[in-house]
DNA sequence: TCTGGGGTCCTAGGACCC
DNA sequence: TCTGGGGTCCTAGGACCC
């Protein structure tokens, strides 16, 4: 048996922890760039804010509702997901960090026991430890444990926790879901599969799954068996990213080389961290740069390159040099970027490293710098140390107008509580 | 004026090997 | 008239997830 945790809201309950004013108003957070509208709480829902909805078309009925708009503080939410994990950690020693707000638990070991009575459990620890609101599924698949999940998120009956454990049982649950939501169906699939008759979770579990294979995929087959209870999709734990990508849209459109190539030299730099933090070496990078493509004014372009390392990397000068390099090859003047970004491709383990007779690597892989770096700078903060060609202004950046105190990651941002 | 930022896996087809 | 039978690796594109 699988559970599958997933935080409510995640965004805006992270935002209600700290501040009990938004608790039953409307609230929504917004993208980068405060650009699109990426959490609403379930009063926001009510008033039909829509997942990605464009902030600048919403902006009467916020007005309209009063609503509470955040920015995004990815500072807060990392930390609490942090928190969330290591306490749902305490429920199994089984368990796959599926999202910044979701995780799977392997049950395996806790069969015997009531599992909705375990699923409670859960969702009050999270409640008392950290008020955040969560919903608990319970299948004998993932896929059985997503679609419990969305029973008990939305119907009320369960309070928040679901199994779906005999078959039986099961069959008639599946019947009133519509095929869209089914874990691995998106907007594609979910129209061709109404084509074929196929228009809840039930009518898939029926399907053939020689024809599903064959008009779509195995993926789908497999879906076909984890909804009959027969788990395909392993519990993942812990897996290094075999891309790292770090990008961005810019508050104002960047024209000149030397802005562009601070903004690069930054998603590089940080695309770099994340590389050293999961102990990997990149072989090749990609960078890309594009204008603003809803824009139908303006001349559109767009292009993107890969480069190579002279051998495999983790070192921020390496990469920035590489970036840099990339960049004066497809940069074009006289055109208005509005996004830029790099991605690090060809990952691999740094424990697994061919050692190369003509290249010296201690030149290359300098690993002594980087760590006094990041170590300087997991201590200090971000940026306090760094490499000029990122500039200091960062004038790329985007507009972040609400954003919150980090409270649980910055001291001048902590809490101060008075008494009366 | 204003439209996010990450990831994964699978498949088909081409180039190559013997 | 007729033209083998296996393989591997790589890439681009398309689907999906949050």
């Amino acid at each position: 048996m699988f559970a599958l945790v997933d935080c409510n809201n995640f965004y805006v309950s992270c935002e209600r922890v700290f501040n009990p004013l938004l608790d039953n108003k409307p609230v929504i957070v917004l993208s980068n760039n405060d650009g699109c509208i990426i959490a609403r709480s379930n009063e926001a829902k009510i008033l039909g804010f829509k997942m990605g909805d464009p902030l600048f078309q919403r902006k009467e009925l916020i007005r309209q509702h009063g609503v509470v708009v955040y920015s995004s503080n990815y500072h807060l939410y990392g930390d609490m997901s942090r928190r969330v994990i290591t306490l749902l950690k305490e429920f199994s020693p089984r368990y796959e960090i599926y999202s910044i707000d979701e995780m799977f638990l392997g049950l395996k070991e806790f069969e015997q026991w009531d599992l909705i009575e375990y699923g409670r459990k859960i969702k009050e620890r999270i409640a008392i430890g950290l008020k955040i609101p969560v919903s608990v599924g319970i299948g004998p698949t993932k896929t059985l444990a997503k679609l419990a999940n969305f029973y008990a998120k939305n119907d009320p009956a369960y309070a928040g926790v679901c199994t779906l454990e005999e078959p039986p049982k099961t069959l008639m649950l599946l019947k009133q879901i519509p095929i869209e939501k089914v874990w691995g169906v998106g907007r594609q699939w979910s129209d061709k599969l109404k084509q074929l008759d196929i228009l809840s979770a039930y009518d898939l579990a029926q399907a053939d799954s020689a024809m599903i294979k064959r008009k779509f995929s195995v993926v789908l087959a497999r879906t076909i068996l984890e909804l009959q209870g027969t788990s395909c999709i392993k519990l993942e734990s812990v897996m290094p990213r075999k891309n790292i990508m770090v990008s961005r849209s810019f508050g104002q459109p960047i024209i000149d080389f030397i802005h562009l190539r601070e903004a690069v030299a930054n998603f590089a730099t940080r695309a770099a961290e994340k590389l050293r933090n999961q102990k990997s070496y990149a072989c090749a990078m990609m960078i890309f740069i594009r204008t603003n493509s809803f824009n139908k004014t303006d001349k559109q372009y767009s292009n993107s390159i890969c480069l190579k390392f002279p051998k495999e990397t983790d070192n921020t000068m390496w990469i920035l040099k590489t970036a840099t390099q990339g960049l004066k090859l497809i940069f074009r003047k006289g055109v208005k970027y509005k996004k830029a970004g790099t991605m690090l491709i060809d990952i691999i383990s740094n424990q697994t490293v061919q050692a190369d007779l003509f290249i010296d690597d201690t030149k290359m892989n300098n690993k002594k710098l980087m760590d006094v770096i990041d170590a300087i700078n997991e201590k200090y903060g971000k940026d306090t140390i760094r490499f000029a060609i990122c500039g200091c202004k960062k004038t790329w950046s985007g507009r972040q107008q609400k954003v919150s105190p980090a409270y649980t990651t910055r001291w001048r941002d902590i809490l101060v509580v008075f008494a009366k």
